[in-house]
DNA sequence: GCGACAG
DNA sequence: ATCTTGTCGC
């Protein structure tokens, strides 16, 4: 499938995505997934945590080839496929951050759209550089993503210089996704995130010696 | 054509 | 993302 034909099909798909709360959150549990690489080979991590009490659940660990190179906007291509599987063997996601953009996205269906969209659960989207928008109105520690005339996201100053970028990946409202985020963060950032970032680079690490 | 460009 | 040591700062 050419890029043009893919690009269409994320517009399509983004009609799909359900920008609000559904169901509204009842637990407290969140996944985490990443994915570290070494020339062809990826290992993907899945973290699962009760934010609430601090348990981490479960820990997937996934290692596979990978065939297409990184192209932004179809970030899909690259990482859809190891995700899905790792979060396809878990028996509870509850909220899935994903490494990645939601729809803050030129044709509002990024990775953690399409996680969502093609698992149906609930997704968010943690980038920890801004793909597009302006960043407008900042109050304290957040600012609304803005492009054309929508809020596609929101900035978050987490106590290090650099902003992360949060939206909704789906079924979710912007302002649960940045409470979730927040209410996951150990430090400054999503405990769960950086855990699997962690998890994978070490597993990869394992598997080159 | 030029520059930008999640990870 | 990855290639890579020391180094500036809390």
């Amino acid at each position: 499938m050419d890029l043009e034909e893919l690009a269409r099909e994320q517009e399509v798909q983004s009609h799909l995505v359900r920008r609000f709360n559904d169901p509204p959150i009842n637990s407290s549990i969140v996944t985490g997934v990443d994915v570290s690489y070494s020339e062809n080979q990826a290992v993907g991590c899945a973290v699962v945590s009760d934010i609430a009490t601090h348990e981490t659940l479960d820990i997937r660990i996934l290692e596979t080839e990978i065939d297409s190179e990184y192209i932004s906007g179809f970030f899909q291509l690259r990482e859809g496929p190891i995700i899905l599987e790792l979060l396809r063997s878990l028996e509870t996601t509850g909220t899935v951050l994903v490494d990645g953009n939601g729809i803050l996205h030129p044709r509002r269906f990024g990775l953690a759209s399409y996680v969502g969209l093609k698992l149906n659960i609930q997704a968010v989207g943690v980038a920890k550089s801004l793909l597009l928008g302006e960043i407008r109105s900042r109050i304290h520690d957040i600012a609304d993503i803005i492009d054309g005339n929508e809020i596609i996201g929101r900035a978050l100053w987490l106590g290090e210089k650099r902003p992360i970028y949060v939206s909704i990946g789906h079924r979710i409202s912007l302002d649960t996704a940045v409470r979730v985020v927040r209410d996951s963060c150990v430090d400054d950032y999503p405990g769960v995130l950086l855990q699997a970032h962690i998890k994978s680079k070490n597993e990869l690490k394992k598997l080159q010696s």
